[in-house]
DNA sequence: GTGGTCTAGACCACG
DNA sequence: GTGGTCTAGACCACG
């Protein structure tokens, strides 16, 4: 079950993205098997089926999902997951402000990586 | 010197605040100097003074920096630093998504806190 | 409805502030009404919608309404209005001087509580 | 002695207003009684000098004081307090946002009226 | 000189 | 449809 947020700052379809990805790091979804329908997922979420298209688009772009005509969208292989440079330099860029943040609040660097180890914690005990 | 960057997703007010608070961060602004003034900072950096005067003013509601009538901004107080649990919640907000990408990718805890070790290292290198 | 005075020497954007708390308080707006939309309200008032976007965001930040992505703005829960000791001590410092000038009239306290049974009743009178 | 508090919304010269108004209520300063000159106030308050001569200009338009030419600056008689309509009608508009947010902040008629009775024995207490 | 407000209009992302 | 950002430029109060 993915959970939207509507305070969140991330757009609804992002977050529909990461909360698909969440699914697969956590291995409730695995390759092969098929996702819900584009208009289930939307009345599940009580969003417009305009709002899931988008994800699962950008889902395939992603190399995440593969839509096969007129079967409906499938997990892909595990292997299609990126992990180029250019993935790791924008996850880079956008830890750097979340960086500069932490440390403009006087906390330090060991206090992040303790948060961080929290957030996994949280992503597999829940699994 | 703040850069902007055109290709980065963050609006160019929230990269003017993140770049003042990282030069804070990095002691190159320490409490009581005078910022640049809008006008100046809006001709340095090319943007509209509306801009810059959005950013500043954002950036006085935090409690980074004072404006003072008729003088200019000042860069406010150390003490003045929020460590609040909100700001901290916010930013754990931040990071999960982020994990869960890099978790995503197949990449470990520990080449995560590397990434920050990194980051941390690009801070304090360059005052 | 809001009027706007252009002789007031309030800028245009706190009057709209001021304006919508006060249908708040009169029981016109209530927790979950949607609020007419920034363009709408800008040509109702015959300003920029810049401006009223601006009150907008004022009034998400103070909590008095949320904006929901692409649905529009709502006035949010009773519960998020804020009573701390900052808000009190604001007020405090605001009324001073007009109590400054009330003395400086030479009329009494007395007066002035007067003064302010009747601008209660004339918000609550007019539900 | 006048305070000025930069952190105030009230512009410096309001300020020297108001608080020149404050010592005529409180009796520090009574009818006849020689004004510091301008400069004298403004290195006082390490104002310029351009501030304190805008502040005696509204004082003497009001009829707070009467410029003597080559002489200073005196306080007027009492009797030209002005207690006109128009006076009690600007009070009373700036009343009216305060009460509204006092009311938003779902605080009873009968602690603003507390409130203002602190400020007045503040006033009188320190005389 | 300084910052604050406002206009008129554009373009964009999101739903 | 919705709000968010930005430009280019104006005018103003304040010091």
């Amino acid at each position: 079950m993915i959970r939207l947020n509507m305070q969140d700052t991330r757009p609804i379809y992002i977050q529909i993205i990461d909360g698909i990805k969440e699914q697969v790091v956590r291995g409730l979804l695995v390759p092969g098997d098929q996702m819900p329908s584009i208009r289930q997922l939307a009345s599940m979420l009580v969003v417009t089926p305009n709002t899931v298209s988008k994800a699962y688009q950008e889902l395939e772009r992603q190399g995440v999902i593969v839509s096969v005509r007129g079967k409906g969208n499938f997990v892909s292989e595990q292997a299609k997951r990126s992990k180029g440079k250019e993935e790791y330099q924008k996850i880079k860029e956008k830890l750097q402000p979340i960086c500069i943040e932490w440390q403009y609040m006087q906390e330090s660097k060991e206090e992040l990586k303790e948060l961080i180890e929290t957030i996994f914690e949280e992503l597999e005990g829940s699994v």
